[in-house]
DNA sequence: CTGAAAGCGCTAACAG
DNA sequence: CTGTTAGCGCTTTCAG
């Protein structure tokens, strides 16, 4: 019958073998003779005997847990994220301590700090700025940060996000190929490096073909801002084409321009959005997205981690990632546009 | 200059006391001299001390984490119940080791027992079918577990869900006032007590109109299968309004009607779904659908859990919350129907 | 109130 | 390979 909280001692005593044989056979370093560990894993199955993990990590250092720090899962592409990543995780025998920076009045250093007390062996921070106060401390405390989605000037940080830049100017290319010359942009977050280089990159796109922006307004990531952005943007002189720094935003201006300002898309106006999240390819959105490869990204992400945990003196890495446009039904496809 | 791993030790030998002085300076229900208290801060700060989570969960047998499983972050449902529940523990002085059943090649079992062993305080299970051995393992293990959104027979088990059965009852009701007859259903998972549940209630609803379903179909809880079941139930003899067991199938459901099928809602079907998630909101949708409290329902959870966890022979509590039907445009509104 | 001392359950040298 | 012996960093008696 399982016992509550079997200690190795107590299978030490039942195998007839030292505490230290018992510990042997359950850590994945070491050795024992097959004898042994045949008589260590029967008595434990019959006690019903696992390690204390907590225990294990007090003495050897490890963990293996790792803190997730995501700013909120309101948008789809989050808990996307986080699923694959808490899979990821657990497929190399981590686990994840997640921490919502949403709410909670503005101190995610507050409760970083907190998550740091657990010892955790390294930290992946979604979406959030670090301040880089706190940055320094995970530095002092040794614990492996890399950010994702978000980049951060700091050298000494690994960052994964996609290729915001390139990813901007293609959609420009792609809209100025379908022959659009009003364009539109709805930022999202100024803070945002990610806004930022979309937004560059899309200006530069426009600007290779001669053109420059129509109209811009600010949505800051939000659904309720967008709509409010593209009210303001379709008041007067409204562009024929609009590029949305993100899919969560952009779902909002979808409804918005076809339930409120009774446009058709793409007739009217071309919309484009960034991420793919799922709700882009419900029939009701249609949206044509550059996607994020969440998978990669994530791949990356664990790999970059991982790899800084047991080579401590690895050298921070930072990776873009390109996605490719989707092609749907909200903007208009240039003829022979290729994929 | 905050050093890495700072120790009580060392705290205690730079404040000039000694170490369980220190200890009892960062231990809640401890007391020390108002004198020993500062002199102890001082010291702390200055090398940046803080106390060792996992040290401290060791010997206490209270690590202050709680283990969410969760099955699935596709269904916007609980993405938001995710940020909700993690919220509400961090705000209690808790911390989530979250865990995705998903993926997981079936085995939720051998995961449990992963985060068993990092001797979680608290266990809640969010839309997972518990095998009835693995709720042993956890009674033996001595730690409470909550059942979110999910049912199961077994008296000892706490469990937080919506009121399914009147819910489903409520809908049934909605939808003969509105004057239909010929009425459908689109089941999840058979597995889920939800499913059955809001089935049961729906059925007793009609029953008590003199009604019966006219049509059902199973999709499983999934998109594609809803689809799919949509497709079916409208080949021939297509009922003039369908309940779907919940707005994540329900989506779908209205996409394929709408853009598939050419038909008009409300005007040649009604839509009803169940609970209520942001997507039903989005004008692309307006979607009527039976909410169903996420804030209720995480916070009795919390509470149910905690309070377990203080007194380990509290009573299991099984607690059923009534959810509004939230009218929107899917379905048409019987007159003088109030609220 | 405070320090000394005894563990919590486990891993990691260390001799044999 | 194995048992013995030190700890890991902390909380908690136990005297004083």
């Amino acid at each position: 019958m399982a016992q509550a909280k079997v200690t190795s001692a107590q299978v030490a005593k039942l195998a007839g073998v030292s505490q230290s044989a018992v510990s042997r056979v359950f850590t994945p370093g070491a050795s024992a003779s097959p004898k042994t560990i045949a008589k260590v894993r029967k008595a434990a199955t019959e006690l019903g005997y696992r390690p204390n993990a907590l225990a294990r990590a007090v003495v050897s250092g490890k963990s293996r847990i790792i803190g997730v720090v995501m700013a909120y899962l309101e948008n789809q592409f989050y808990p996307d994220v986080l699923e694959k990543l808490s899979n990821a995780l657990q497929e190399r025998g981590y686990h994840v301590l997640v921490f919502m920076a949403s709410q909670s009045a503005g101190n995610i250093d507050d409760v970083v700090e907190e998550i740091l007390d657990y010892q955790i062996d390294g930290i992946i921070a979604a979406s959030v700025a670090m301040s880089s106060d706190l940055a320094a401390r995970c530095r002092a405390a040794g614990v492996p940060m890399v950010l994702f989605n978000r980049s951060q000037d700091d050298p000494r940080m690994s960052v994964v996000t996609s290729d915001n830049i390139a990813g901007g100017r293609r959609v420009a290319e792609f809209l100025v190929a379908g022959g659009h010359r009003k364009i539109g942009y709805i930022a999202g977050w100024e803070g945002a490096s990610t806004q930022r280089d979309r937004e560059a990159g899309f200006r530069q796109g426009l600007a290779d073909a001669g053109l420059s922006l129509h109209a811009r307004e600010v949505g800051d990531f939000r659904m309720d801002q967008a709509r409010e952005a593209a009210l303001r943007m379709f008041e007067k002189d409204p562009p024929d084409a609009v590029f949305v720094a993100n899919d969560h935003m952009a779902l909002a201006v979808a409804d918005c321009l076809r339930f409120e300002l009774g446009l058709k898309l793409p007739e009217d106006v071309s919309l484009v959005g960034y991420d793919d999240v799922p709700a882009a390819a419900w029939p009701a959105y249609n949206l044509t997205s550059l996607r994020q490869p969440a998978n990669r990204m994530v791949a990356e992400t664990v790999e970059i981690l991982l790899h800084k945990i047991d080579d401590a003196k690895a050298a921070p890495r930072r990776v873009e990632i390109e996605g490719p446009l989707i092609l749907r039904g909200s903007a208009r496809i240039p003829e022979g546009w290729k994929t």
